[in-house]
DNA sequence: CGTCTTGGTAAGTCATAACTTACGGTAAGT
DNA sequence: ACTTACCGTAAGTTATGACTTACCAAGACG
């Protein structure tokens, strides 16, 4: 499994990217973040854990704390992905669009 | 569950975003994707379906195959929204980056 | 028309992931 | 030392999603 595999398992589950999105406005401890959310605190930290091992977010420890933001470079190792992925696929697309005008015709009712 | 949460939803399994990544060589046949994988085709038609339903590949009937190919649009929809998240993300992480001093110190080991 | 090819869908299976409660380690305060 | 707060992790539960086989409709061809 490669790391975008990881990547976009993670970001395959609803709650996490809720706490993705809550992060974008800054760090957050645990229960904080918990409190948002109709599930318990330990399905927050296996959720969390799920993100630190993509690397989507990193923690600090802050006393008892721990406090979990935004992996910017995980997320921008992501986007290049992303980006890349867009650029192969509309390639193709345009590669699609420009076939001699027969493949046109047949798109016509 | 908005469209976003469909299409991340639908990228969160291995196998459909290896269909993706196959298409982007162009238009193929279900009977086609389905042999290059290690599953069943009826199984690859439901992978599809949820493909389809998530706006990230269109079909068109051709004869008895029906034709699967990417979805330039909801994949450009989906670029956006990413765009936008990454934007704000970053965002957030320069908000961060630029605190007082004081943030910075207890970073140095 | 009969036959073959293609592929959607129904129904069933089962592994797994998202959830829970319980436990205990660590940090901080008294 | 004791107490409280925080949170990772173990262990258990169960809903769900990725898989299967079976069935049948549509299209193509002789």
């Amino acid at each position: 499994m490669t790391y975008q595999d990881v990547s976009f398992a993670a970001l395959g589950d609803p709650t996490r990217r809720q706490i993705l999105l809550l992060l974008r406005k800054g760090p957050a401890p645990v229960g904080t973040i918990a409190g948002r959310f109709p599930v318990s605190r330990p399905a927050i930290s296996q959720h969390l854990k799920v993100l630190k091992d993509a690397h989507l977010v990193v923690v600090r420890p802050a006393g008892t704390r721990r406090l979990y933001e935004l992996d910017s470079r995980g997320l921008a190792a992501l986007r290049t992905f992303f980006e890349q992925f867009w650029t192969d696929a509309l390639q193709a697309f345009k590669t699609e669009v420009e076939r001699p005008t027969q493949a046109r015709r047949r798109r016509t009712p």
